[in-house]
This record gives structure tokens, sequence and C-alpha cells, in this order.
RNA sequence: GCUGGAGUGGCGGAAUGGUAUACGCGUCGGUCUCAAAAACCGAUGUUCGCAAGGGCGUGUGGGUUCGAGUCCCACCUCCAGCACCA
């Protein structure tokens, strides 16, 4: 009887209301069992699940199941990242309210997430939009805010004209919104700034760490945390005794100097400017540079482009520590006051972007290290810097030093003569968290005219989000316009004062959730230490690569302050990191714009859960980009159907062991043996989920294959419940039920021991071996096991075939690889 | 430019330095059927040959080795991330 629509309704529906009803997947804390903490990154609650949910959970899922059936004891949590601003759209666009619309897309995702069988805890689902859960952002922020890991300050910072807020750094992509993709500009605003730079010594370090996260996502975060050694050099302005500090990774190149670059907004270019004839040029520039945002001058539009390399003198002079010549100080737009010190000394020779600058505004240049190959470099020749190694020259005393040398003697000397300091600048910086939006958490502070900014008292967290804010999108906080909201009494000195109105960017919800699924409702503590101690860390992280960077590392971050508060004991909140690939159709990513969108729904309605998660697993390793592909759905199955039909059709329930065994029997125990071995390897050397299930599927051509009036009942279900075992991680429904049609006494497949195999069992007697002559392959023969050099030469040097290639030549060597083949050279 | 990764049949993809293309899809042929679908069986890198058998084949060019998809060197192409970060 072949498994048909109805049946796959029907099973899927009674093993999901099996498993809910009975709390099958329920984790408790256990310390005589060793847990297994498997996590995907939770969704945002748009909508229905789609087939990127699909994909990324069904991958944990599978990982989830498969340790419990080894025998851990394994907690999968899921929830929802609920705060965010789709919610404030879309409650525009349809005249409801963000926690009405938010709360309805989590019953639908939380609907299709059972839909598709997967073994999540559901006492532990939390949504972030909760007061319970916020309550503890708030509480997180109050410690930082005591520890001075949170602060408060006036700065230029990133501006999504379109969204009304601000941005994070890691927000801005190409210079652009990263959720609308509306051009950044910038704006100076008081906002909340998390320091975490305060760590970035240990999140660049403790990366090291991190063996078991793909080499991709651990070079990004070290780019992005980019530590860079060098020196920090005193250029005097000429004739005072003040001190223009630059910043550089090229000690080794500081006799080259020839000018100093200020970025625009150095405090000292209206300085330098003032009374000089450049005055009003320098205003024209500065004026002009701020009107370029940020974001264009650092786009890739202005790179290697020496035409825009803009710039204008000063007017000021700057004196060159190490040889006291008086050079030139310009400011130009290349160089940005974010990074460093804001100042640069120009060694046009040896950096590209110097060497353009300089061209473009006919600076002098000086050759201070050789190049090898070409000793005469001279400046009038070079069509651009030269930026390899090689050895000083007009460098005084370090003529001759090679560079990389050069560079830490150089350094160690200007800072024992007071010339500069060894120095080290970073990449990272503070993290910008006020948003100007309504749906997300409130930023627990209290502003008072006579006390200042005045943390929220703990006792009166959590600070609720009023539920009447008026939502235009116009930008500006919301939360501002609410009356009873703004207005409160200083907890300092009782006076009228005002909330603070900007909420948190929602990425400090999603910083810490991994901690707070330990002991989820917890509601007197942000959540059980001691739980934690045992869950913690996640074992398995499984998500997409897009939060290789901002996601990940924050919280990295979070974990490194509530261990430093001694409320975790780990430094790294994920020990194995699984990013996996899109799902593609027509070579382009699903998207509604693109309307190549396939339904979820739609699959299982017509093909089943089961056979849904068997395709995505099979057609491509988890980590790589996946096709969608119909056939390759529809063969998964027809797979699933042979699996089924040979279960009704030849299963022979209390069939008792045979005796003897011939050779077909001893074939199928090798198949069986073979295939728990492939399987179990697979899942242990990373998950490779496509070749696992091809495995299983070898195992199944042998059992078909495996027929005639010699067939031993006994063995056939042996290989048939090896089979099903195999395949119950992948395929949960049908794998319970066909456990419960072959009349197993366990109530589910869950927990039934995954399957042994013996290394025995897969010895035979004769091996198959290949013979080459001269590296190619001339012959396969049928040997005995382990056989011998000797009795290999008999056999193999007998054969026709072999003699062929080898009549009438001397053999020189004859080398065997048992049980794999001789290699013969003549 | 820097960083990370990948190039294997018609397609998705397998291969601890040891018989390249497992498994699946597709295609072709067959069984069953009035017919079709489904199901089942068989074939399927390419080329020369009636056959036996041989040549060539994992992006390109070298190298190490009895033996290289795999290791080493140099390149080419593609994907991703970062990017006037001094």
């Amino acid at each position: 009887m072949p498994y048909t629509t109805n049946d796959i309704k029907r099973v899927e529906e009674k093993w999901q209301a099996y498993w809910s009803e009975h709390k099958i997947f329920k984790a408790e804390m256990d310390l005589k069992k060793q847990k297994y903490y498997v996590l995907e990154m939770f969704p945002y609650p748009s909508g229905k699940i789609h087939m990127g949910h699909v994909r990324n959970y069904t991958i944990a899922d599978v990982i989830a199941r498969y340790k419990m059936m080894r025998g851990y004891n394994v907690m999968h949590p899921m929830g929802y990242d609920a705060f965010g601003q789709p919610a404030e759209n879309a409650a525009i666009k349809r005249n409801t309210s963000p926690s009405e619309w938010t709360y309805k897309c989590i019953d639908d995702m939380r609907a299709g997430l059972r839909k598709m069988g997967f073994s999540y805890d559901w006492d532990r689902e939390l949504a972030t939009c909760d007061d319970s859960y916020y309550k503890w952002n708030q509480w997180i922020f109050l410690k930082m805010a005591e520890k001075g890991l949170a602060y408060k300050k006036g700065s230029p910072v990133n501006w999504c004209p379109s969204c009304a807020t601000t941005l994070a750094n890691e927000e801005v992509i190409d210079g652009a919104c990263w959720r609308c993709k509306e051009l950044v500009i910038q704006k100076d605003l008081e906002q909340w700034y998390l320091k975490i730079t305060h760590y970035s010594e240990s999140l660049l370090e403790d990366l090291k760490k991190l063996n078991n996260w793909p080499s991709r996502v651990v070079a990004m975060q070290e780019n992005w945390i980019g530590k860079s050694f060098g020196a920090d050099i005193f250029f005097k302005v000429k004739g005072t005794e003040d001190v223009i500090t630059v910043f550089t990774t090229r000690p080794d190149t500081i006799f080259g100097a020839t000018y100093v670059t200020l970025a625009p907004e150095h405090p000292w270019v209206k300085k330098l400017a003032k009374g000089t004839s450049q005055e009003a040029a320098v205003a024209a520039f500065i004026e002009k540079s701020a009107n370029i945002s940020k974001s264009l001058r650092m786009s890739g539009a202005l790179l290697g482009n020496a035409e825009r390399k803009e710039g204008v003198f000063t007017g000021g002079y700057a004196i060159n520590p190490v040889n006291g010549e008086t050079i030139p100080v310009w400011t130009g737009d290349y160089v940005l006051m974010e990074y460093g010190t804001g100042a640069i000394m120009a060694v046009p020779t040896h950096d590209q972007r110097d060497f353009e600058f300089a061209r473009a505004h006919h600076l002098p240049m000086r050759v201070v290290i050789q190049d090898p190959k070409n000793p005469d470099l001279a400046p009038e020749q070079m069509t651009k810097a030269y930026e390899d190694a090689g050895a000083l020259v007009n460098s005084k005393h370090f003529n001759g030093t090679l560079n990389e040398e050069a560079k830490k003697k150089i350094s160690v000397w200007m800072q024992e003569s007071k010339m500069g300091r060894v120095s080290v600048h970073w990449r990272l910086r503070d993290w910008l968290i006020s948003r100007q939006r309504y749906w997300g958490a409130p930023i627990p502070m209290i502003y008072c005219k006579a006390c200042g900014i005045v943390p929220v008292p703990y006792d009166q967290l959590p600070v609720k989000l009023p539920k009447n804010a008026p939502i235009t999108g116009e930008g500006g906080s919301p939360l501002a316009k609410v009356k009873e909201f703004v207005d409160v009494k200083c907890p300092k000195c009782a006076a009228d004062a005002r909330r603070e109105t900007d909420t948190m960017a929602t990425f400090f919800d999603s910083s810490w959730y991994f901690l707070r699924y330990c002991s989820a409702h917890n509601d007197r503590e942000i959540f059980d230490v001691k739980e934690a101690a045992y869950w913690m860390p996640v074992d398995q992280y499984i998500g997409g690569i897009e939060h290789a960077i901002l996601h990940l590392l924050y919280s990295r971050f979070f974990t490194k302050f509530l261990k430093d508060l001694g409320l975790v004991g780990v430094a790294e909140p994920f020990d194995r990191l699984l990013t996996q690939g899109m799902v593609l159709k027509d070579g382009e990513v699903m998207s509604k714009s693109k309307g190549n969108v396939v339904d979820p729904d739609e699959v299982i309605s017509k093909f089943g859960a089961d056979t849904l998660r068997m395709f995505i697993l099979f057609a491509a390793p988890p980590e790589d980009q996946l096709e969608w592909n119909p056939a390759g759905l529809e063969g998964n199955w027809r797979f699933l159907n042979r699996v089924w039909n040979t279960v009704e059709a030849r299963y022979v329930k209390g069939a008792t062991l045979a005796v003897a065994m011939d050779a077909q029997d001893k074939k199928l125990e090798l198949e069986r043996n073979a295939a728990v071995k492939k399987v179990t390897e697979s899942m242990e050397g990373g998950f490779k989920f496509n070749t696992a299930i091809s495995a299983i599927m070898v195992l199944m051509n042998a059992v078909d294959k495996y027929q005639g009036p010699a067939v031993k009942p006994a063995l056939l279900n042996k290989a048939i419940e090896t089979a099903v075992l195999l395949l119950a991680p992948f395929v949960p429904h049908v794998a319970e039920e066909m456990w419960q049609a072959m009349g197993k006494a366990d109530k589910t497949i869950a927990f039934v021991p995954w399957p042994s195999y013996s290394e025995e069992a897969l010895k035979t007697e004769t091996v198959r071996i290949a013979a080459q002559v001269n590296g190619k392959v001339r012959a396969e023969f049928e040997v005995p096991r382990d056989a011998d050099e000797a009795v290999l030469r008999s056999i193999v040097l007998a054969d026709e075939g072999v003699q062929r290639h080898t009549a009438g030549k001397d053999i020189k060597k004859f080398i065997v690889i048992k049980n794999k083949l001789v290699s013969i050279v003549v």
C-alpha cells in the first residue's frame, strides 16, 4: 500500500500531537547526564515561516534528535526576536498596533514550526517583546551603566533618513541602511553607547578558541575588530610647543614623511589656518567635506581615485621629530577622523594613497626603502608607491636595516627619546544602541534638572512600553509624545523629571537570549545561575552567515560582560557554529519581490514535512547553497515510499534469529554495518547529512536485493529496523509510525539508542583489489583478505591482462597496499 | 587592494595520497498495461574500435610520488566579507 497524502497528514498530525501532549522534548537539568544545547538563531516574526527557516531549523532538529538517540540530555528551545521596525510599519499599513501584529505573527510562526515536527521544548518559548523578557534587557543596561560600559555621548552618528533613526556602524552596509538601503547621512546627536571596545582584546584573542567555527566567520570578526600595531608619533606644530599626534603602522618610513594630513574635522585644521592666506580656502574645504557624507567618502566610489583625493594646505607647518625637517600640514578628505588620531604622516613613496594625493597636489616625495629588485627607485620615475619590503635608505643610522626590523627598532628608539610611542589602534568602535523608535525596550534612564541622568531603580523595572504611543513613521521617538510615559518623578530628589524616550536597538535583545532559555520563566532574576552553569555554552549554534559579525560579536560581548558579573562561567557562548547556506530558486535567493518563493505549507500538504526535511538535507551539504529542485523532492518522496512499503510488505513480526548465514546473508549484514558506520561518521564528522542519507539509501538498495527462498526473516528485520533507526532524526514522523508498525514496545523512537556497528562484521573473507602497472589500473582481482605479497604476486603476475603490460619488461617494484591494490613498476 | 572559500558527468553532489564520478535527479531502453501514469529491471564521463581492448579525463601550467581531485609552487575564473582604517 503506498504512503498516500492522507497517510502523511494522519501520521504527521498523530505524532506531532503525541510529542506535544506528552512533552517528549522537555529538557530538565540533570547533573548526572551529559548535556547538549542545540540552538538555532531565533526568527523575527514577520509572518509565516519561509524556506530559509525550514532549512535552518531542520538542520538543528536533526542534530538535536541525533544527540538524543546518542543519550545526551538535549535542550532545544525556540523563541521570537520580536521587537523591531517592521512591526511599526505593518501597524501603520494595517491600522493595527505593533503588539497585536507581532503576536499574530508569532502564532502563525509557531503553527508553521509545529507542522515541521521540530523537537522543541515549548515550555521554554520566549518573545523578546514580553516585558518579562525586556525587563532583563533593562537590568543588563543598568548593570553596564554602573560599570561605566553604558554611557551617553554627543557625536556625529549614522542616520537613516528613511527609517528616521540612528544606526550602529555595523548596520551601515556600503554607506546605506542595512534594512531599507537608503543612503546613510551623518547627524550630531546625543546617544547611548555600549562600550564594546572595553572587550576588544578578549573579543579578538578568544577567537582563537573557536576552532569549531567556520574560518570565514572568524576572519570576518578579526577584520571587524581590526587590531593594528604601529606607533603614535608626535609632530610639533611649528612655532609652538603644541603637538599633533599621528598614528602609523609604518614607523619604518618616518624619514620619508614629507607632509602631514589631517582629517577635515580635525581641531587643528582651523587653528593652523587662522590668520594665514589659506584661511578662506580651508573653511571652504571643511564645509565641502561636511556636505559629502561620510558614507560617500568611505564608499568605493572614491577608492583609489587620485582625482578624488581632495585637500588643501592648512597654512601651517609641523616638525618631523626624527630629522627636524619642517613639513607642510594639509587637510584631506581621505583621512578619517574616526580612526587612529585623525591625523597621518604622509609618505608618498611608500603608501599608495599618499602617493596619489602627493601627485595630485604636487607635494614632495623621498624614497626611504629600496626595492631590492629595482635598487634605483627614484620619486620622479615612480608610477605608484613601493609598499613591499626592502632596506632603509635616507634614514640616518637606520640605513641598511631591513624595514620589518626597522619598524620595531624605530618605534623603540622614538619611544625612548619621547618622539613617539608604540601603540595599537582598533577598528572596532563603541556600539550605538539608541533608536528613535517605538517597538523596542525602553532605555531605563531619567533626566532630572537637578540630578542629571539618573538610572531607574532596579525595583522599578520593567519600564513598560506604553500601549498607546502614536506611530506615524515620520521620525522622532514616538514615546516622547506619550505624556504619562515621559513625566516621572526623579528617583533621587523626587522633582519633576523626564524619561528617556529612545528604545534599545533590537540586537540588544538577541545578545543574551540563549542565556534566558536556561530558565526562561524565572521572574526573580535574569536567569538561574546553576541552570546556566549546566547548559552553557551552546554546544551547537546554527544560523545564517548574515549574522557573522553583528549578532555573534554582540553575543560574545554580552557573555564576557555577564561572566565578569559572575553570572556565567564561560567566556564564549557558542562552542560550535554552523552557518547554513541559502535556499535558491533558479539561481536566485527566494524573495517575495522576485516572486520565486516556494511556500513550505504547500510542499507539506502535498509531500509531508518528512519529505521536505529529507530533500533539504539531501540536496546539498548544510553549509552550501541549496537550489530548489521539485524533481529532487519527488525522488526523496519515492524513497520514503520504498521504505514504507518494505516495512509493510516484508517485515515479519516476531521472526527469530537464524543459525547459519549464507553468502547473501553475510552481504546484507555487511551492508547494514557499513551503513551504520557511514551514517555515524557523517554525523560526527561535521553533520554531513547528504552523505548520511545516501548511506541509508545504499542500505535500502541492499535490502531490496536481499530476495529469494533463502531469505532469513530475522536478518531482514534487523536490516529494516536499522534503516528506520538511522532515518529517525531526519524523518521523525514516518520513522515513529514505522517503528510502531513493526510492533516495537517503545512509546517513541526519539530515545531508542542509536544503532552500533562492528568492525568485525565489515571484514569479508575476500577483498576486491586493483592492479596498477606504471600507475594505470589494468586489472581487478578477488583475493583472500590480508593476502601477503607472495600470494598476490602469484595471482597478479599470472593474469593475462597484467601480462599484456609487463611482458618482456623487468619488474622493478611490486608495491602492496593491503586489501586495496598492488602497484607494479616496470 | 586585503581576508576567507570554491572550481569534479547533462544537473545536485561523493571520494583517510590508493579502482574518480558513491547516492540522487535527468535521459535512454525494457517489464507490466488496450494505453498512459505509477512501480520495477537495466544502461548512462568522453573518444577510437565489430569486438577484445586502448587513448583522454576533477579550472590552467609545473613539481613531489610507484600512485595526485587530494600535497607543494605559479597562475586563471567565480562567490562572499571588508575596504582611502594610515
